[in-house]
DNA sequence: CTAAAATGGTACGGTGACGTACCTCTTTCA
DNA sequence: TGAAAGAGGTACGTCACCGTACCATTTTAG
């Protein structure tokens, strides 16, 4: 009977989300170092007294936050891949992945993870596996399901996943996460349809 | 006549070399904002006075830092194109740029600069630019060269050379930056001899 | 050899930030 | 309605850290 709430109950976990979303904000524009307790605080509007009821400390904040945009974010990728024309699959896969890596949480998840991964290893790897990871499995899942029946002939569909997401990343992904250039619309979708253009002629022209 | 510098021009600058690479070890090892200037002193062996004679504070260190490793490390890039067959000279490309990337400094300097893109840009524009946005631009007029001597014919040689080292890159620079999980050397081979195959067939099978 | 410049070592001012304590006021449940 | 739990606001203790100042010592140049 976990699932009946009071109307504290269901307060206190609205509370919790409001923190988590705000605080996500000031971290993710600012940096986890640089931004303290107090400034959190004054832009949520409560006191310090019931921050730190939801969070032990600073860091399990960083932590929930990443594990919850993580999940939210993330869960874009999750659909599992419908069976289709290859090429069309490969394209709304592309697109979508690329999609959420370069949305404005996406990119704040990558830089903050990849700053903090020394520091937060087992936060570096629920990222990796349920977001870039799990794409990259999910396709070589379809990949090898696609092999089998004879569509074409793959013969490390993992790799393959791998090359085929990087290929679509590109330079786009590096331009956004270091210069700040978020490619637009059309110059995605043309990334991508190039992209899918490429690695199917180089899965059927093999010998 | 600036070339000549006497005896403690000389050690100046030996020591600022000696500044520069022992706090870039302890920087890219524990994160920028967590060690302190107190601990480059005990690590390094001066004294603060020395420390701040050779750099105003410590961003400015921070730069000094990231400029020179850039240089450094990108610089193995930079050796110009040779024409020969296309595959061995991508092979031997994408190798070199991976390694590159995948290297202790450069998986250093890209978590680095990833994070802290948003309040140096300049820093991450300049490491784009010297670096994996060079490369890109290197491959580029060797793909638009190739595509006017009829060996291939390639519209747009900008976004061929972004989706050729995406695909280099692939997932193993990912796992790299957020698992630390470096690939070894004979898996590096294999990732990018297997990516040339694709892109190379990927281009000539272009109806 | 001597004077000046540089360095080592340390102590210090000032600031900021994390986490706690206290008091008051509001909200919830019986 | 009344008491207990929670929340707001603020002040504080403590600590770390940046950058400066001071003095003794070593090194360099002439």
């Amino acid at each position: 009977m976990e699932q009946i709430k009071s109307g504290r109950e269901r307060q206190q976990d609205a509370k919790r989300v409001e923190i988590l979303s705000a605080a996500a904000d000031i971290f993710f524009q600012e940096g986890y170092s640089r931004v303290g307790m107090d400034r959190i605080i004054s832009e949520i509007g409560g006191s310090k007294r019931t921050l730190y009821k939801y969070f032990r400390n600073k860091d399990q904040l960083f932590e929930a936050i990443i594990a919850s945009v993580s999940d939210r974010v993330m869960a874009a990728l999750e659909p599992p891949l419908e069976d289709g024309a290859m090429k069309e699959m490969l394209i709304a896969m592309g697109e979508r992945y690329l999609r959420v890596l370069l949305s404005p949480d996406g990119l704040a998840l990558y830089r903050a993870i990849a700053s903090e991964a020394a520091h937060f290893p087992d936060l570096a790897k629920t990222f990796f596996v349920t977001g870039p990871g799990r794409a990259s499995a999910n396709l070589a899942v379809y990949l090898e399901r696609q092999s089998k029946k004879g569509t074409t002939s793959i013969k490390n569909p993992e790799q393959a996943a791998g090359l085929f997401l990087g290929m679509v990343r590109g330079d786009l992904h590096l331009a956004a996460v270091f210069l700040g250039e978020v490619p637009s619309d059309s110059a995605i979708k043309q990334s991508v349809e190039r992209a899918v253009t490429i690695f199917l002629a180089g899965l059927a022209c093999k010998p």
